[in-house]
DNA sequence: AATGAATGAGGGTTCATTCAT
DNA sequence: TATGAATGAACCCTCATTCAT
C-alpha cells in the first residue's frame, strides 16, 4: 500500500460521501417542491438520489434535518446574493430595495423548486414555517424601525406588524409567481411588490 | 308554539346526532388548532368528543372533510359578519375597509381557535390552502381592478398580486397576532393593516 | 278501542312484519346475487328494503342467516319444482332425468339471481357452501347406489365421488349459464348435461 | 467452482430475501389451506412466518396478491407436471387422460394444502375462482372441440358446456378427496373420473 | 461508507351488531 | 315493532428508522 494508494483511498471516500449528500439534497430538492414534505418518504429520496434507503440516514438525521438544511441554505444563499446586489446603494433607500427586490426575483426565476420548497411548501411543517419566518422578519422589523424613526413610515405603522406583513406578502407573492411564471412579467411583480412596500404617510 | 312546530324544528334523535357532530367539530376545531391537521387523528377527535372512534365516519368521510367543513365555515361566517359591519359603507372607501377590518379583529378576538386552524395551520394541507386563497383572492382582486380604474391605485399595481399579496398580509398579521394577542392592541393591528393596504400613488 | 280497531292494530303490524322480511329478504337476494356476501352490508340491506339497520336484527340474527335463509328457499323450492315436474316418471328413467334438468333450466331462466346467489357465489362462504353440497349430493349419491346396483352405470363408477361430480358439474354450468345465458340455448345445456351424465358402461 | 459463479447465483442478502418469501408464501399457504382467504390476515401470515407485519408487504402488494400467486404457481406447476406425465401418449387418447389424472392425483395426495387453497376455497374470491376456470377450461374446450369434429364425442354435447362441466367435476372431487383420503382410493377416483369423462356417443 | 431487508407502531377506515328511544 | 345513532374491535397498509452484512 503505497502512499499514493493511502491517497486514494482516503480522499476517494470522502469525495463520494460529499456527492452522495448533495444527489440527496438534490433528489430531495426535487422531489419536496414536486410534492411537499409529507407526500416524499426518505426511500423515495433516496432510490431517486440512486443511493440505498439506509444511505440517506447516514447523512441526514431525519426528513425533516434534509428539508429544514434545503430550507436555510436557499435562504442564506438568497441573503447573500441580495446583499451583493443592494450592496452599493443606501440601507432602506428606493434603489437598496428595488435592487434586492429584483435580485429575489431572478433568483426566484432560476430555482422555482427551491422557491416551491421555501415558501410554497414551507407551511407543511408549522415549525418549519415559522423558523423561515423567524430567518425573514427580525431582518425586516430592524429596516421599518428606523425607517419609522427617520419618518419615512406612517406614524400608525407598528414595525413589528409591518414585518410580519412584508415577509408574507413577498413570500406569498413569490410562491404564486413560480406556480406560473406567466402571470406577470419580471416587472411587473417588481414593480407591484415596490409599490406595496410600506412607505411615508399619505395624504 | 305549536306541537308540530316542535316536530319539525328537530325530532329527538336527530337532535342527537346534531349534538354529536357539534362535538366533534368543537373537538376537532380545538385539536386542530392546537396541533394542526397532521398531527391530529380522527381518533383522537373522536375519543376527545367522547365518542367512539367509528362515530367520526358517521359524521365526516374523513379528516380532511371535517378540517375543510371548519374551514369553510369559519370563512362564511366571517365574510357574512364583514359584509354586515361595512354595510352602511361605500364599497372600497376607508370607512369601508375600516369597518370590514375591525370586523375582522374582532372575530379573532373572539375565536383564537378558529383563526389558528384556518389561518395559522391551513397551509398544512396544500389543497385546502390554495382553497381559502380561492376563496379569498378573487374578491380582493376585483376590488383592486376597480380602485385601480377609478386611479385610486398606483398605476403600477397589477391587481392580480396585490390581491396575493394583501391576502398573505392580512391572513398571516392575524395568525401572529392570535398566537399572542399581547403583541399589540386591536387598534394597532388595525392601524397598522390599514396604513399597508395599497391605495394611491404615492410621491 | 273498539273490537275492530283492535284487530286491525294487532293484524297489521303482523301483515307488515311479514312484509317487512320478505322486503329484506328480496333486498338480500338482489343485493347478494350482483356482489356477493362480502361486498354487501347488512346496513345497505336495510337500507335498500327501506327500513332501518336495526330492523334487520329483528328478522334475522345476522347476515349469514338470511344468506342461509335464501339459499335453502331456494334449494327447496327447486327441489319441489323438480320433483313435481318429474313426477310421472319412473326414478333414474332419461325422461324422469330430462323433466328435472328441463324444470332446473327453466326456474335458471326465471331467477337468474337466485341461481346467481346460490351457485354462483355459495362458494364465498365455506361453511354455506359445504351445506349446500351437503343438500344436493345425498339424493345423488343414492340414486347412483341404486343405478349401479341395476348394472344402469359403469362398475368404475363410485357413487360418493359420481354425486360430487353431479352436484359441482350442474351448479357449475347453471352459474355458467345464467351468467350470460346468451351463451347456449336452453335446449342445447339440456342436452348436454344429459349427455354427460354418467351412465352405463361403455365400450 | 469460481469465486465469480458463486457471487452470481446469489449474494448473501439475495439469499435472505428469496428466503422470507418463501416463509410468506409456505406460511400462507397453511393458513389459506386450513381457513381460507377470509380468515386469513396478513399480519397473521406474517407472524406465522416468523416476521413483522410489514414485511409482508416488502414481498406482496397485498394479501389477494400472495393468494394468487399460490394459485397459480400451483396451477403452472400442475400442468406441467401433467404434460411432463403424458408426454408419451396420443393426445386426447385414453392412455393420455389417465396418464394425467394420476399425476393430477398424485399431486394432490403430495400437496393436499394446495389443492385446498386452490380448488378447496379459490371460490371464496369471485375475482380469483373465474381466472382459476379461465386457466383451465380453454384448454379444455379446445380438447373437446377437436375431439368432437373426430366424432368421439356425442353430437349433442356443446364444448364450451362441456369444458366447464368437466373443470367444475375434477376440481370438486379433488376437493373432497383432499379433505380426507381415506373416502376412496386413488385408483377408485381416477377410474370414477376417466368414466365420467365425456366420450363417444352411447346407445 | 453503503446496503437494503426488516421492523412495528400507528394511522385511516369499515361494519356487524347493539340499544336507547 | 321499528329506528338509526353509536360502538369498538379488527383490518389493511405505510413508512420512518434500524441494523446485520
Amino acid at each position: 500500500m503505497s502512499f499514493a494508494e493511502g491517497n486514494v483511498s482516503s480522499t476517494a471516500p470522502a469525495r463520494s460521501r460529499e456527492d452522495t449528500r448533495r444527489r440527496l439534497v438534490e433528489a430531495g430538492t426535487a422531489l419536496f417542491a414536486a410534492e411537499g414534505l409529507h407526500a416524499v418518504t426518505s426511500a423515495r429520496i433516496a432510490r431517486s438520489a440512486g443511493v440505498a434507503t439506509g444511505t440517506f440516514y447516514l447523512h441526514f438525521k431525519d426528513k425533516q434535518e434534509l428539508f429544514r438544511e434545503i430550507v436555510f441554505t436557499v435562504l442564506s444563499e438568497l441573503r447573500e446574493r441580495q446583499d451583493r446586489a443592494s450592496g452599493g446603494h443606501e440601507d432602506g433607500s428606493r434603489a437598496f430595495l428595488r435592487a434586492r427586490t429584483e435580485e429575489l426575483l431572478a433568483f426566484a426565476e432560476d430555482r422555482r423548486d427551491l422557491i416551491r420548497v421555501v415558501f410554497g411548501r414551507g407551511g407543511e411543517s408549522a415549525t418549519i414555517g415559522e423558523e423561515v419566518m423567524d430567518a425573514i422578519v427580525p431582518g425586516l422589523e430592524r429596516a421599518f424601525d428606523s425607517r419609522l424613526a427617520q419618518g419615512e413610515l406612517a406614524r400608525e405603522v407598528l414595525p413589528a406588524i409591518a414585518a410580519q406583513a412584508v415577509a408574507a406578502m413577498t413570500t406569498r407573492v413569490l410562491a404564486w409567481w413560480v406556480e406560473d411564471p406567466s402571470r406577470a412579467s419580471r416587472e411587473e411583480v417588481t414593480q407591484t411588490l415596490l409599490a406595496l412596500h410600506p412607505s411615508r404617510p399619505q395624504r
